[in-house]
DNA sequence: CTGAAAGCGCTTACAG
DNA sequence: CTGAAAGCGCTTACAG
């Protein structure tokens, strides 16, 4: 199969390039193309199987339908679910997603906002390390259409599209109050992450209300990459004198993973001797022994919401105001957290 | 910030566009651009923040610095990771990875293999529905660049790397024969996948090598759409006359967690009354009650693999001979599957 | 040492 | 109704 130019069809059928470019682009009837000659270059660009060079027409046009989708991960569940809906749903609109992923490092996550700039991306989804305003600033100022998904920057206004943390983490931590669990043990990531920040504010909120003063030591804060070796310390420290929490909540799926497995090897069981109720979770979750009450994400809303205002952001004229939206999280109830 | 051209650069340097753009590809001293000029054009180009446009440059060097990954669902713990390791490494060397799911749809397939070379992809990495020969072989015809992973056709040589399939389910049943279970049946997904019939063919083969002759009515096959609706009918009828198993090899992942929530429901002890083993798994299948054996693929080196091959084939002037790795599966033993 | 010019494969005002 | 020409932003033989 020998590839086709247009000026291979325009030759091949004594016109002109023009012509062929316009017909091909549904302009032929707004151009007065005869209808013999468009039924000419139609039939000649299906039998020999003509496909534009995406490249060439978005150098010429100056847009590339393609979106960029930055995330911390692309092998995290949460995130891979997002970038499925996104791919779908912007295939139907003819636009191609590529990816790229952080690593949770904002140097990474500032080169692949450049480098997705160079391939001319037409707008920008971001799961933003949330040490990286400099460059969403940047965006910004260039009025560059973007929308921040799962994490955004308080203090800097833009669109996005986020979940209540607050509220999420508030509600976990009541359900396991209102199932008179005393000493609530809050396990999540280093600081660094607003998220995290909020799903510990609200653990503090739900305490408070009651009267609690939340001790600091029992909030444990481990590091992204060695959590897995932090974990026992942690949930060794939590177990032990002045704590012996009597429930934990875990600030996102793999942590509550990990310190299952920990509270396993440790013999406790759950939720007998220490309930646990996992933020955001992983697809067997169900299974696991207990099954693990968690707050679920709409991760589908998300992608959704977030396509939905990127697009019309990219086809907006002017600047329009910005979409912030703050989805709720649900709160599923298995049994890890045991009855009264 | 300004956006700023390459002729901006000449322009406000007094040099000509050639010099800069040598400069800016490190060829200058193979050029003999003198240090001083290289030096300004360095300098101003980092000052300036100067990027090439990535489409301008795809065309003009007819190589766009991109491959295309495509496979049936991002959102497949297991495509996922692949995708992880593949985006991570092509990086690396400098190359974009655009993805695309085909949800196993065969037309869809045809259709995105189309929409990348269209962007210029350099290379293709598949994992093919495999009911898409057709466009396989024209890209082997036109000589293009691609690796299938995961699911490659039999029938038709390319690059590829893949795993034992056969050779893993065979040892999966295996297990379950050295712990004295007979009768086993086998949930998989309907035919028109070779990986899921070699999978098949090893448990079947398994179970032949001890003279037990595999009953048909010990496979059930379900709808990839439709299995969990599909799975409560399955399991009932391998629980019940003439089946009842005793044990239970489930072919992929989601299977086995569909296929266990079941088992559950009918208050089936695992593995007591049932054992289980899975082909493939879920990040928490440890933590399952009881904690699932399972056949594990080595997907990073599936991903390091493909990706080495592939550029080797995107660098070779000439054709060269084809790559075909079979990578060994890892039965990792957990409690599904009991003691003598 | 450096630059003018052609070319990558398209699109699109503009002219007739 | 149709075409010649310029342009998108680069790269790269070629000439001097």
């Amino acid at each position: 199969m020998k590839k086709v130019f247009l000026k291979d069809i325009a030759r091949d059928l004594n016109i002109s390039k023009t012509t062929v470019s316009l017909v091909l682009n549904n302009k032929g009837d707004k151009n007065k193309i005869s209808k013999d000659t468009q039924q000419k270059v139609l039939d000649y660009a299906k039998t020999h199987n003509y496909m534009p060079n995406q490249l060439a027409r978005g150098l010429s046009r100056g847009k590339s339908e393609t979106i960029g989708l930055i995330i911390p991960n692309i092998s995290d569940t949460f995130y891979a679910k997002i970038a499925s809906r996104l791919e779908e749903k912007a295939k139907d609109l003819g636009y191609t997603v590529i990816f790229s992923s952080t690593r949770e490092e904002p140097k990474k996550e500032a080169e692949l906002i450049q480098a997705m700039l160079n391939r001319q991306v037409e707008g920008l989804i971001i799961a933003s390390t949330q040490k990286n305003q400099q460059d969403i600033k940047e965006l910004k100022k260039d009025n560059f259409p973007f929308v921040l998904v799962d994490r955004h920057y308080p203090e800097c206004e833009s669109d996005y599209v986020v979940v209540d943390n607050f509220k999420g983490s508030r509600v976990a931590t009541e359900h396991l109050l209102n199932l008179k669990r005393k000493k609530i043990g809050f396990v999540t990531l280093k600081p660094g992450l607003e998220v995290m920040n909020q799903r510990l504010l609200g653990y503090r909120h739900a305490l408070q209300k009651l009267n609690i003063e939340p001790s600091d030591t029992l909030v444990k804060e481990l590091d992204t990459e060695n959590y897995k070796e932090e974990m026992p310390q942690a949930i060794k420290e939590l177990l032990s004198f002045p704590n012996a929490v009597d429930s934990i909540v875990f600030s996102t799926h793999f942590l509550t993973a990990s310190g299952l497995r920990e509270l396993r090897r440790f013999s406790i069981r759950v939720p007998q001797e220490v309930a646990i109720i996992s933020f955001d979770q992983m697809s067997a979750f169900d299974l696991v022994e207990p099954p693990i009450t968690a707050v679920i994400q709409p991760v589908l809303d998300i992608g959704d919401i977030a396509l939905d205002i990127l697009m019309k952001k990219i086809n907006a004229k002017d600047s329009i105001a910005y979409s912030k939206r703050v989805l709720d999280t649900e709160l599923v109830i298995r049994k890890s957290c045991g009855t009264i």
